[in-house]
DNA sequence: CCTTTTGTAAACACAC
DNA sequence: GGTGTGTTTACAAAAG
């Protein structure tokens, strides 16, 4: 069992790079956002960005190509040279694409193919627009390779006149063949960059946005060989007679499969679902200015960043009188930088760890629904959002644990979901899962949950959520110990508290009780107190506030946020503001803060912040040894033994519904059998 | 590079 | 002998 997360552990963060066989990594990784869009809308890029995309993988095809021609002429050198391989040249002949680029390209539609798509009417015009540039996008790869086609030609040629006129020297030859692909290879490249910058700068301007639950424009499985010329022909036809249709039908296409998406057909399907917002600036690399100022304007009324007079970005909500005004403010406030960094990152993980859940959740609705002998070949890619209304209550009620306010997504249930990357080295998403051993120091990696989607639902998240909670064994110990009663409790009852609390903790038992046992015995703070029934486990505050010469690791800026935000904000708030600040979170702000539901996982999250802050607080007066940072920050409402979570939460004061759940009253002791069949 | 903190794994002892 | 509890050691990762 133990060996089993062990390598559960290893293996996802491995699966994570080994998307596909071999290849061009820039093909893989680009490509793969572009999938991922497809399969999880959990990224919304406008339609232009995608086209750019598009294009860059295109070319990034043609550098593939150049790569695989450059083999193959290696290989013929070395035949002529008389190192023959003719196996590998019969299993490589001259055109074929490799197996791992064929795999991830983005390939020519069939006219049957367009044909549904048309049928479906489920692209506007601006969709079928961006399909269709990407076909000629497919038709450049064509020409490439055409182009390459006939230079291999033109060296055997070559090397067979060689070997004719016997000891002519190739080089020259070779040389310029060489050349001539280095150049190409040059202009790929600056077109590459070109390209990346632009995406760069629609990054700062806050127009690639990422955002949950709306779907882009997944072009890459309408895949395979449809001629080009048929395509525009077919285009001309579409845009002739269906544009008005389509577009009246295009939200309806997609509610429709919301609430029918249970056919095996599912996948396509759902995988034309288009993304409004995506298409009204659905333009190209075709860039006019005409086109840019009325993509502005349309963005004005879907962009996703703004509505109802405020600026949506998370814990923003700037009121911005009117669109330009919300630009401007866009670039001021949110240009590229660490912060708007971390909020981007913790928003891709959220949605991530969303799709994750969902995709658990909907594998056990798969299950109970085959188990209960109800046909249905359940969307194993994705429904929409909406059409989960419908089925939420089933698996609200059967699935042990299904996050109920969480906003659904789709995703694949099967292979773990790729870090969605975006744009050029902007933002990355590292290990993304809530997989691996904890580093609390670990800025990036366990601040999925307590994000913009909702943090008041902290609680019920960690309860629902399979996510790691971002805080340490101690402190969740403690929590426990704390939350009790006598503030004591058996090692059983601390089990028990932690399965109830958190959904994490509900696998891999072995692994965490474990781990619980090495904290209590290790840690001084925790105390064994033997007892008339056996032994319990107590608190020694002293030693656990010794413990803790923890610096917050991440931005300054944020830091700075933190420490001058408290005036608006009760002790709890700063708290969870610091905790996420040491998750490197980004700072959400008076909306989302003071929910009384906040649980008392607040006061982890402040005690695992007690003392991160010392070191940051070093410019206040209030900061001496001793004191944690949250004492410092508000002197007059956390007391020296802030222990009691239902007295020192300030104005807030905190529901305890930890020993209320309905899903977990009993102290049922999890053990490692849903281990194994969440094992993904 | 060293140290500290934390998480994980594992071996071992002991009691029931 | 199996299981739960508790201790200890070793190691790796991350960060200072």
């Amino acid at each position: 069992m133990m060996q089993e997360s062990g390598t559960e552990t290893k293996s996802n963060g491995s699966a994570i790079q080994n998307g596909a066989s071999g290849g061009n990594h820039l093909l893989e990784c680009s490509l793969r956002e572009v999938r991922s869009n497809g399969e999880t809308p959990s990224v919304e890029i406008g339609a232009a960005d995608l086209a750019h995309l598009q294009q860059q993988q295109a070319l990034q095809v043609a550098r593939q190509l150049l790569l695989q021609q450059q083999q193959q002429q290696q290989q013929q050198q070395q035949q002529v040279s008389g190192l023959k391989s003719p196996k590998r040249n019969e299993k490589q002949p001259a055109l074929q694409v490799p197996v791992s680029v064929a795999m991830m390209t983005p390939q020519v539609i069939t006219p049957q193919q367009m044909q549904q798509i048309l049928q479906q009417q489920v692209l506007t015009p601006q969709q079928l627009q961006v399909l269709l540039q990407q076909q000629q996008a497919l038709m450049l790869q064509q020409q490439l390779q055409e182009f390459y086609k006939k230079q291999q030609e033109q060296l055997q040629l070559q090397l067979l006149q060689q070997q004719h006129a016997g000891k002519q020297p190739k080089e020259p030859q070779q040389q310029q063949v060489a050349t001539q692909q280095l150049a190409f290879q040059q202009q790929l490249l600056q077109m590459q960059q070109l390209q990346q910058q632009h995406l760069l700068s629609l990054q700062r301007q806050g127009l690639l946005t990422i955002q949950p639950g709306q779907p882009t424009l997944p072009l890459q499985p309408l895949a395979q060989g449809m001629i080009p010329t048929e395509l525009q022909q077919l285009w001309k036809e579409v845009t002739g007679s269906h544009t008005a249709e389509e577009a009246a039908s295009n939200n309806h296409s997609s509610l429709d499969l919301s609430t029918t998406c249970v056919s095996s057909s599912a996948p396509s399907k759902t995988s034309l679902i288009i993304n409004p917002h995506a298409s009204t600036n659905g333009q190209l690399s075709v860039h006019t200015p005409k086109r840019e100022s009325l993509s502005h304007e349309e963005h004005s009324h879907s962009h996703p960043l703004y509505g109802h007079g405020v600026c949506k970005w998370p814990g923003c909500e700037a009121v911005c009188e009117d669109f330009q005004s919300f630009l401007k403010h866009l670039n001021s406030e949110h240009a590229l930088d660490d912060r708007s960094t971390a909020q981007c990152r913790v928003q891709m993980q959220v949605v991530q760890q969303l799709e994750l859940q969902l995709a658990k959740d909907k594998e056990r609705l798969q299950a109970m629904m085959t188990h209960l002998h109800v046909k249905s070949t359940e969307p194993k890619a994705a429904p929409q959002p909406l059409n989960l209304v419908s089925s939420v209550t089933l698996s609200k009620t059967a699935s042990e644990a299904s996050p109920q306010s969480l906003p659904h997504t789709p995703t694949t249930p099967t292979a773990p979901i790729t870090p969605v990357t975006q744009g050029p080295s902007v933002i990355t998403t590292t290990s993304m899962h809530n997989v691996g051993p904890i580093r609390r120091r670990y800025s990036d990696k366990y601040n999925v949950p307590i994000s913009s989607a909702d943090i008041a639902q902290n609680q019920e998240f960690y309860k629902n959520a399979e996510v790691r909670p971002p805080f340490t064994y101690a402190s969740l110990i403690r929590q426990a110990i704390l939350e009790s009663p006598e503030k004591q409790l058996t090692l059983n009852e601390i089990y028990n508290w932690f399965t109830r609390m958190f959904a994490y903790f509900r696998r891999n038992a072995a692994t965490w009780k474990n781990a619980v046992r090495h904290n209590l015995s290790l840690h001084k703070c925790f105390v064994r107190v033997e007892n008339v029934k056996g032994a319990v486990w107590t608190v020694d505050e002293l030693e656990f506030q010794k413990r803790r010469p923890q610096k917050i690791s991440g931005n300054p800026s944020l830091i700075k946020n933190i420490q001058t935000s408290h005036t608006y904000c009760t002790p709890l708030n700063a708290a969870l503001q610091a905790s996420m600040a040491e998750n490197s979170i980004p700072l959400y702000t008076t909306a989302s803060m003071g929910n009384p539901t906040l649980g008392n996982l607040a006061t982890v999250m402040r005690e695992e912040l007690n003392g991160a802050m010392e070191h940051t607080n070093s410019n206040g007066s209030d900061s001496s040894p001793g004191r944690s940072p949250m004492q410092a920050m508000h002197p007059v409402h956390v007391k020296e033994e802030p222990l009691d979570p239902d007295e020192n939460e300030g104005p807030l004061s905190l529901v305890t519904t930890a020993n209320h759940s309905p899903d977990f009253d009993h102290d049922r002791d999890y053990e490692d059998e849903p281990v194994n069949e969440d094992i993904e």
